[in-house]
DNA sequence: CGTTACATTTACGTTAACGTCAAGCAATCT
DNA sequence: AGATTGCTTGACGTTAACGTAAATGTAACG
């Protein structure tokens, strides 16, 4: 039960989180992630691993990295400068609207694709019976 | 209540989908929409239409133009071709049930930033108490 | 018949999100 | 010591999905 447990090279993260090295940089490079360094090299923290979640979350949904780290902001204000931390929240907020319609739109989505499998699904029994 | 009214030119198309005359032609080139011609002129057709409203939706949940249009091919198979048939199926197997996971973690998302949002706004809510 | 208003093709430009070397430092194995 | 392994920083390459500009065509208006 070390405390340096804590912290992750670059390879365990990308093992972690099916990732590679680069991304991990470039996340770094756009400020969406803070690895300490052990001199020259990265180490990531747990926050660092918390925030890696949600941005792959946040991609699956098609999130452009830009707003996942507005959004990622959120989770660390001190309260200091309203007015950005009132936009953020507002953005947030805008996205959260966005999401719930896209759970709407994804809903009807699935419907109509699961009517499409069914047909095609009739249409290739057919064809293995005609095949025999 | 002319026929042709069945047949609209590429700014009635942007117009009526929010979309540039240069997407409509990039989604020709890509063989996703297939437009008349009068002349030189494009003319799309309801099937046009149809294609198009379903490679928008398609856009909102992140699905290449190449996913979609394979997708789309589902729609008009007149079960010729066995083999291709039957992996276009599978594929939009695939995508069904890669869209029915997706659902699930956007409801968590959703539920997470909801938590998020309260948080901040109880801290905005705070903020306008001292700042008074 | 001139010009205005859209249409067309061709082709180069752009952004996001990494991939892919190249070259070098550092610790570790043999 | 030498070689291997893994990390580092540049820096250029790549793909998708269009944007944008240039040159041209043509239908309709006045």
């Amino acid at each position: 039960m070390q405390m340096t447990s804590d912290l992750m090279t670059i390879r365990q993260m990308c093992d972690a989180f099916d990732v590679t090295p680069r991304t991990l940089r470039f996340y770094e490079a756009k400020e969406l992630l803070f690895p300490q360094r052990d001199g020259t090299r990265r180490l990531f923290t747990r926050r660092d691993r918390a925030r890696l979640t949600l941005i792959l979350r946040g991609k699956r949904f098609g999130f452009s990295l830009e707003d996942i780290r507005q959004i990622l902001d959120l989770y660390d204000r001190d309260g200091s400068n309203h007015a950005q931390t009132l936009r953020t929240y507002e953005l947030a907020q805008a996205r959260l609207a966005q999401m719930e319609a896209q759970r709407a739109e994804l809903d009807v989505a699935i419907a109509e694709l699961r009517v499409e499998l069914d047909a095609g699904g009739a249409m290739i029994a057919g064809l293995r019976r005609a095949a025999e």
